[in-house]
DNA sequence: CACTTAAACGGAGGGGCCTCCGCTTATCTT
DNA sequence: AAGATAAGCGGAGGCCCCTCCGTTTAAGTG
């Protein structure tokens, strides 16, 4: 019924030093920022990145005028919700790393990336089309996921947990393969055991048995 | 300064029956749904393909509900005022071979192709997308181009009027390559001279000569 | 602490999108 | 010609985009 709106951006001017987070900036200013941005994730994801950047305003309860001040466009915000999302999905992987065993910490994190994936649906297009016409983000991000899947590789490998003759870069890719399944109200249950496959054929063969 | 608004279109719903030009309109229907086509045309072409619609209803002197219900979105609308304008061109082939000798009729049709080019320059990225995501819509309106253009070269090279041993295809590639050329004030020049060198190129070795 | 001031705020305002529905009017009937 | 009846009209209204600018306030300064 509504159409879909993309968004080709000039690339958002990244020759212009864009306002980012600095370090000199007024507290209430970097408060709003926090906020905004905390609440365009939430609504981009349940609306979708056409969500109403009014409604973004009013629910991180700053006038829109605040908003268009930190973010001059749509896709400035979108672009930073985006690394956001995406630095957080790495980070996660350091952390896993330090409370679970290499291979579970793999797997756990494997389920997370399919999770950000699958929210990621339906807004397909928009961010393909985001991610086209900004080389820069595109390589940012994917290069900092596939370095945080080779660290857990590598972790679980190191232990004997998993085979040693993985190439993450394959099973990055097999991840996003994912992406492809049709649509259908289950899944994100098929996604899980897709993992679960996964994690079980990195297993085999390993040196070393975990527990039952 | 403003970002480029893309529409990537659910192909404009081609499965229910496009509330086209049928024949069974009421008189005053019609007539404004021809208006509408005439200044969205116009509108498009000075304002691209985001010119405001209510302008475009209030420049044909319509409500802006009217323009809606001939054309329930925007897609709908650009897409047949493209239409038209690829109709109108092949039309001129006929007629230009009604009115001149088959090389003159050649000649200036390719002016008129390139004028039109032209006049799309600016809204190119818009106007690729419209036509990347509606195969049907491409599919017709080069076909149709290029059956026009093949009618002209045939008939010009049956009369020894241009060398035989021409491939249209070929020539509309050449046209084609024409949008490539930078942007400059002299653009419009640049392309008519274009075309008069690749005419006398097919002129050149053609058997008959004509008058100087 | 006042006091200053530039940074930050916020919302009114002008314009656009699209829908909905009460009012017109072209066309058909008799 | 008069009446009936849908087809067609159009604009008010709700929502959104984005800018502009008068007002507020955080954070230095003495």
């Amino acid at each position: 019924m509504s159409m879909e709106q993309i968004l080709v951006v000039k690339p958002p001017e990244n020759s212009e030093p864009t306002p980012s987070a600095a370090k000199g900036m007024r507290a209430d200013a970097r408060r709003n920022r926090e906020k905004l941005l905390e609440v365009a994730a939430a609504v981009f994801s349940e609306r979708g990145i056409e969500g109403s950047l009014e409604d973004i305003a009013r629910r991180a309860g700053v006038g829109i005028g605040t908003l268009y001040r930190h973010f001059p466009t749509r896709e400035h915000l979108v672009e930073v919700v985006y690394r956001r999302e995406v630095e957080s999905l790495c980070a996660a992987a350091g952390e896993l790393s330090l409370s679970h065993a290499p291979d579970v910490a793999l797997e756990e994190w494997m389920q997370r990336f399919v999770g950000y994936i699958a929210a990621k649906r339906g807004m397909a297009n928009s961010l393909r089309m985001l991610v086209n016409t900004n080389s820069e983000l595109f390589a940012e991000s994917s290069g900092m996921v596939s370095v945080a899947l080779r660290n857990l590789v590598e972790a679980a490998a190191n232990q004997n947990l998993i085979r040693r003759d993985i190439d993450s870069t394959d099973l990055l890719h097999a991840l996003f393969t994912i992406y492809s399944i049709p649509d259908a109200p289950d899944w994100h249950e098929r996604s899980r055991r897709l993992v679960k496959l996964l994690m079980d054929g990195l297993r085999w063969g390993a040196g070393a048995k975990r527990a039952p």
